[in-house]
DNA sequence: ATAGGATAGTCGTTTAAACGAATATAACAG
DNA sequence: CTGTTATATTCGTTTAAACGACTATCCTAT
């Protein structure tokens, strides 16, 4: 039996291989659930990577966040940190301040009117993922998330800079 | 047991459902995947979706497609086939045409320097794709896709407009 | 025929991503 | 100390995405 991307595709050739079939299925799905994500953000002016550190540094607390943590502990990679903090600074909802101790380092914090979107948006998200995914049943869900986090961990490129 | 994602990202606090964190894997692992394919493609002048672009020409010959067509096949979905157009044009990769028939429709097809891009890219893009998927085995490579396609099976949004 | 509406692309503009160079501070070896 | 290297962040620039408004062409029902 031919895939469903086969056909939504209209392709008059199957795929070359299944990993090939797996990986745009994968970034397809990947393309329509950010979509609607995203959707549902930008009303607020948010877009899904500024939604997430927001949501990183109500993780954090009063303390903070340096950029570089919050960098690496974003969903999607994301370089820039600094235009993104910007923009969430200009809204009100992250401060900046540099740390003592090392003066190099920047560090973001939540402000409550940034805490109060969070926690709101945080029900209408679970609401839109719970509709995304729930018709799945649990036990495929649970084996859905096992093989994208196995799908994680190939083998990294070989380069004569990464021998 | 946590999830692999809750240590990646460095959670204090774990996911709010099971949903969430099917989502959000699946976020981590396109963009992990998609930026590989990026890496390997952008040496070449092209994007994901410009590639994508070639390849659909490929597969529908001489008689070249629509713009409309093009934009409907495409993995991830892109408004402004135009300007991804032009650029394919500017690098000789894809000519322009007005269909006879209708002349408000923009036919687009390939050129044989195109053709030959994509044919040497194909191989390179095979070796990348079972690198990322094959140590999934075939049984969870089966199993994975199924998964994929039927998360796009969720309910529509209702909204006023989409009764 | 022809006005109204649908369809296919194009283009202007705002906004964000990508990439690399630049700056500032810290850490460390001699 | 002082030059060197590493780290943390910022900024300039090019490139692409998002969203709408606009143009041209076609279709259809009077």
């Amino acid at each position: 039996m031919p895939g469903l991307l086969v056909h939504e595709l209209r392709m008059s050739v199957p795929f070359a291989s299944r990993e090939m079939e797996a990986v745009l299925n994968l970034m397809r799905t990947a393309d329509y659930l950010r979509r609607e994500v995203a959707e549902l953000l930008s009303p607020h002016g948010l877009s899904p990577s500024s939604y997430n550190v927001l949501r990183i540094l109500r993780g954090a607390g009063t303390a903070g966040l340096p950029c570089s943590e919050v960098s690496q502990r974003l969903v999607t990679h994301d370089p820039d940190i600094t235009r993104l903090a910007d923009r969430l600074m200009a809204s009100g909802w992250v401060v900046r301040d540099r740390q003592p101790g090392d003066r190099r380092v920047v560090v973001l914090r939540i402000t409550p009117e940034g805490s109060d979107l969070v926690v709101r948006l945080d029900v209408d998200l679970q609401d839109l993922h719970r509709r995304q995914l729930s018709h799945l049943g649990q036990t495929n869900l649970d084996m859905f998330i096992r093989l994208l986090e196995q799908a994680r961990q190939s083998e990294p490129v070989t380069t004569p800079e990464n021998p």
